[in-house]
DNA sequence: ACTTTACTCAACCAATTAGTTGACTATAAT
DNA sequence: ATTATAGTCAACTAATTGGTTGAGTAAAGT
């Protein structure tokens, strides 16, 4: 694994962690927005989410493109398929658990 | 999705936001390490790499047991499951057209 | 009994993060 | 031409992070 590849994961989970950009990701993968859209639902400046916007920038998670006033915003794959491919060198740990938890997660679904 | 899924979700990807705590798990993979297993490889002081894993067993990434007095650590998977669960959401944007379309393909054929 | 080992804990430091506000720029609408 | 919209930028704050050192504790080895 080279630096730049561990710079790439160390970006992609580090934006992943907060739930801010997390709803940002959720709702990007509906189709694209702009900055004012994706600031609505938030009780945060859009200064604020201007900034997670561009730690998802950053980090490659998200596109955006400056179109006259506003900026369209796209999700981008790449290095979500990087932090899962490393994930999944540890899948051995985990997909046993799988009934366990779909069970788990069902049940919670419903109530 | 409740408050504490997003708070352990948080957790997760803030833990393995960070190369040394990616190697502890990578290692961890491998089988049951004490603590100074799990620092010899790293150039920073005992106490560091302690922090590091106190970050990973809040996360619930890591069960520590105290035996005598060493510190055996041990592999978590089910908050990773939880991660690449959060992450499968998107898998469309990440997986490639080949496998996306043998994905769909399939699921026409189960149907 | 003494020493070494495997840690923990507290205090400190520098850098980063997540938020704010106020001033500004550029584009679009009236 | 004026005004409203969409967003940036700089400066500030408070909390968190990732590291250090030095002192202390508890268990094991000699």
């Amino acid at each position: 694994m080279t630096v730049q590849q561990m710079a790439q994961l160390d970006a992609t989970f580090s934006a992943l962690s907060d739930g801010t950009r997390r709803a940002i990701v959720a709702r990007l993968a509906d189709g694209e927005a702009t900055l004012s859209d994706l600031a609505t639902p938030f009780d945060m400046s859009l200064t604020a989410v201007s900034k997670h916007l561009r730690v998802l920038s950053d980090a490659g998670l998200v596109d955006i493109e400056k179109r006259g006033r506003t900026r369209h915003c796209r999700l981008r794959g790449a290095p979500i398929k990087e932090a899962v491919d490393w994930l999944s060198k540890y899948e051995s740990f985990w997909i046993d658990r799988f009934d366990a938890l779909a069970r788990h997660l069902a049940k919670e679904d419903s109530e």
